[in-house]
DNA sequence: TTTATGATTGACTAATCACTCCACAAATGT
DNA sequence: ACATTTGTGGAGTGATTAGTCAATCATAAA
């Protein structure tokens, strides 16, 4: 009964189906069962609703990717579940992963609000700690999480054309992960 | 003097500076010089405009990556010219290399011309040439070019992103194969 | 019961957009 | 010289769109 929740999940069919232009608000209210004046009491304009968006999706997997960590976890540990979680993740929620990556190829990136830009913080630190204790050997940090970031985006992609099965994915996540790991060090 | 190119242009300059959605085709021809009706003079309808975009930028492309390469280089020596060419051109061409990525992860990818796919069938089987020499480890051959291609992704965007100098770019970009061919062989 | 507040509606509008049409100009062929 | 094709312009058009608005409805506090 969340309207604003209705919507949202409309918009992110829709517009990963039809693309921003290729969906107009009208046809986001009616997939989500509201009138046209609800969306815009909830999103003042079709822009504000596709960051909203944006920050929703980022929101839940920075959430998910999150959660396992631990204080006691090694470096590479940690590493190791940031990277499995978001490639589950990826895989569990094939159009989010597909709207993220549309949105940050769009104009609309310019648009993402200061506050969750601090998010991929913990991860550059998580590296430059790597990098002070001499584990990892590549630098500087942007460049390792630049590089980590995109492989995650190739596995994913790969994972998702070829339509595997669940084990043969989850011996891919790891090794891939070892791979990249064997990389940067 | 060459309207259709001038066309192009403009359309390149502002698909990604407004994405799709956001430059109306009465923009595009006042930025190209030319009246409205030229540019449906040339291109039949939008969508043909923004395709024809991506095909013209990816021959470019094609183009610039495949012209050094001889028949007597090693798989290594191939690789790393396809590597390094595709990742100066990237730099050279920034906004170009932007609209491809915009393409890519638009709904307009599913009317990519059926003559562009087979254009990386040459870098496809010179990856399964390598597996059967036993050089590279990893396969299938499509999970390695994945992940090269979106390692050059990543590189690129970090390259761009930081404004090195030129002499930095060019050893980061030597390093950066090493990385990936240490990683796959 | 009254009053207040916010959610919800859908008809409405002003603007915009992709695309057409046709007149004319330039190039090209005969 | 003439005919035909090709390129060019820009006003015009019908459809579509984001966003508005006045009006209801639901809920609950006073």
């Amino acid at each position: 009964m969340d309207k604003q929740k209705d919507i949202l999940n409309a918009a992110l069919k829709l517009f990963t189906e039809f693309g921003f232009h290729g969906t107009p608000t009208s046809k986001i209210a009616q997939e989500a069962g509201v009138a046209n004046g609800t969306l815009f009491h909830y999103f003042k304009t079709k822009d504000e609703l596709i960051v909203a968006l944006y920050v929703d999706i980022k929101k839940q997997l920075g959430f998910c990717v999150a959660k396992d960590i631990q204080a006691e976890d090694s470096i590479k540990e940690t590493a190791r579940k940031y990277y499995v979680a978001a490639l589950h993740w990826g895989i569990d929620n094939e159009t989010e992963f597909r709207y993220i990556q549309q949105f940050l190829s769009s104009p609309y990136v310019s648009m993402i609000p200061a506050e969750l830009v601090e998010q991929s913080l913990a991860m550059i630190n998580m590296i430059k700690e790597g990098i002070k204790q001499k584990l990892i050997k590549v630098t500087p940090a942007e460049y390792v999480m630049s590089i980590i970031s995109s492989h995650l985006y190739g596995v994913n992609q790969y994972i998702n054309s070829q339509k595997l099965s669940s084990a043969k994915q989850k011996q891919l996540i790891n090794e891939s992960f070892e791979l990249v790991w064997k990389m940067i060090t």
